[in-house]
This record gives structure tokens, C-alpha cells and sequence, in this order.
DNA sequence: ACGCAAATGTTATAACGTAACAAAGTCGCC
DNA sequence: GGCGACTTTGTTACGTTATAACATTTGCGT
């Protein structure tokens, strides 16, 4: 049993500051996420930026990878999808999406009961969280039959 | 955008009941589970009973649908694998994992708080929720450096 | 110019998942 | 028993997602 995934959370500047710090290929895959109307794909992604000169995927993990450090990007997990953080404070510790199995929007949100509780539930367990991701899905309001 | 995963959450009888109802590949399936000291990849899965029989990934994948949707297993997303449920109550559409990075050990859970914040959530946005998925991801007590 | 570290580029392959179709088992019904 | 409908199982072949490994270039301090 082996793990992954030391991607996210470290810095905790604001996202006006760090996106003055991005390289050439974190600015071009941040521009497409921001640009998307959802989540989009790995390979989308490169799609995307093909014509801008990036060819491979290892070109874009990266990329990803790097934005997810400083918060702008998430990863989706049920989706295998990443979304650029329109959350000015995010640090990407505690995110919560309401994910629509209909026309696949992901609307991120925090809130302060869900983090109450997974304080909480750290101290009272002895577990020493790095990362909480939350997940909800169903259908967005758009996406409901009529009543 | 489109999308995957109508694999959860139908039945809510129990679990005992459940299992007496299962088929000859969904049994091998849930029996590698139960006895596997941690979450399992769908290949890893498929090691283990080739021997009985299962030869091929639709196989695995099939069976793991199935048991998903009586609420005897759940995927956990991060890890891309896959756990026997150990609630008896589970009906598999609000479940909690704490995942230990260093050890991969997933441990499931339900918290009220945590189903009081959710159905709170969907009311005052208006979000028909299907299940939602709660990963805490950390290292556990064991895997902690020592104080 | 030289040395070093960060970032980028490239190839090949690993890991995860599914579409599509064929065959075999199960069960009620005439 | 024979037939039809449905469920489960089996198999091939492929699609999608992610990473290992290594080469090259870039930026910068000395
Ligand atoms: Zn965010
Ligand atoms: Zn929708
Ligand atoms: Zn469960
Ligand atoms: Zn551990």
C-alpha cells in the first residue's frame, strides 16, 4: 500500500500575490481553468495549451501540481478534474464542492460547522490532518425537474 | 462535461442480509476486501482472485459496482480503491474516511455534525444531494512522529 | 565563463477504467 | 419438458489518467 499526492498546501499568501509568481506553464494552465466554465481533464488542459507550445502531459501535472501548492487549482476527486479557486483566502486545506452529475459544475464553498467538525474530530481521534476534502453530489439547482 | 458513477446507494437493508443475497463473483470480491488490511486497487482486487476464476478488470469492476450499491463497499477517490464497509448501518451516501498518508490505513466513520452541516447545506442552496464523500487525509496516531 | 538549481521538454510506460458483444445460468410460464 | 425474458458471467480490445526517467534549457549568483 503506497501513497501520492503531496501536492497541496503550503503557502498561505493570498491569490492576487501568488499568481504574480507563476511560471510561464503554471500562468497558461491557470488561465484555461479560469477561462473553463467547469472542471476540465488533464488532457483537456493540454488540448488547450498544445498551440502555446506544451506537448506532454508530464508538462501539465506539473503545472497542476504547483498550482494546487498555492492554493489556485483543485483537484476534484471523483471527477479526476481540476478547477481554478475562485476563493480569494483558499489555502486548499479544507475545500467542499457540490459537484452536479448533470451538467457537471462544481461549485467550491467553505463553511464553519464543516470546519468545527473536522477540528473536532482531529483532536478527539488523534489524527493529524494535512488536507480535508469534501465532496457533495447531486443535482445544482438548473439541473432539478420541475416541481 | 459528462459524467460517470451511478454506482452508489440504493438498498439500505442491513449488511447481514445483504451478503446472504450476493453472487458467486460479488462474494470472491467482498471476501479479498474484508480480509485486506487496507483500501485495494481494482487490479490488486483482481490479483487476488484470479485463482477463483475472475480473469478479467469488467469482472472486478462489475462486482464492485454492485456491492457499492448495497452499501458492502465504497470507493474512496483519493486512492482510486476500494474498502469493505465495516457499519453495519452504512447505506453508502454520506461517508467519512480518515486516510493516513504514510500507511494508506482508511478508516470510515459517520459524524451527526457532519450530516446536520450536509442537509443543512442542500436546504439553503437548494441542492438536491444524491450522497456526499468526506475525505480527511493526515497521518493517523500510529504513523505520527513521536511527541 | 562557471556552477548550481529550478523549470521545461520528451519518450515511454504504468495504472485505472469501460464499451461492446458473446455465452451461460435462472426462473416463470405454457 | 421447452420456450422466452432477464440476470450474471466471460472475453477482447481499447480509452483515459498519471508517472518514471532522463535530457535540455533557463535564470542567477560568483
Ligand atoms: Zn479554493
Ligand atoms: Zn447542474
Ligand atoms: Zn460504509
Ligand atoms: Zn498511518
Amino acid at each position: 500500500m503506497e501513497h501520492p499526492n503531496k501536492a497541496e498546501a503550503h503557502h498561505t499568501h493570498d491569490h492576487a500575490g501568488a499568481k504574480n509568481e507563476l511560471t510561464r506553464n503554471e500562468r497558461l494552465v491557470h488561465t484555461v481553468l479560469e477561462g473553463a466554465d467547469g472542471p476540465l481533464g488533464a488532457y483537456a488542459i493540454l488540448d488547450a495549451v498544445r498551440e502555446a507550445g506544451m506537448r506532454s502531459p508530464p508538462q501539465v501535472y506539473r503545472a497542476l501540481e504547483r498550482l494546487q501548492q498555492r492554493g489556485l487549482a483543485h483537484r476534484i476527486e471523483r471527477l479526476n478534474a481540476f478547477v481554478a479557486c475562485r476563493r480569494d483566502e483558499c489555502d486548499g486545506t479544507a475545500t467542499i464542492f457540490a459537484i452536479c452529475e448533470n451538467c457537471g459544475c462544481a461549485r467550491e464553498f467553505a463553511d464553519g460547522t464543516f470546519d468545527g467538525f473536522v477540528t473536532d474530530w482531529m483532536r478527539d481521534n488523534s489524527f493529524a490532518m494535512r488536507l480535508s476534502r469534501c465532496e457533495l453530489v447531486g443535482l445544482c439547482l438548473a439541473c432539478q425537474p420541475p416541481s
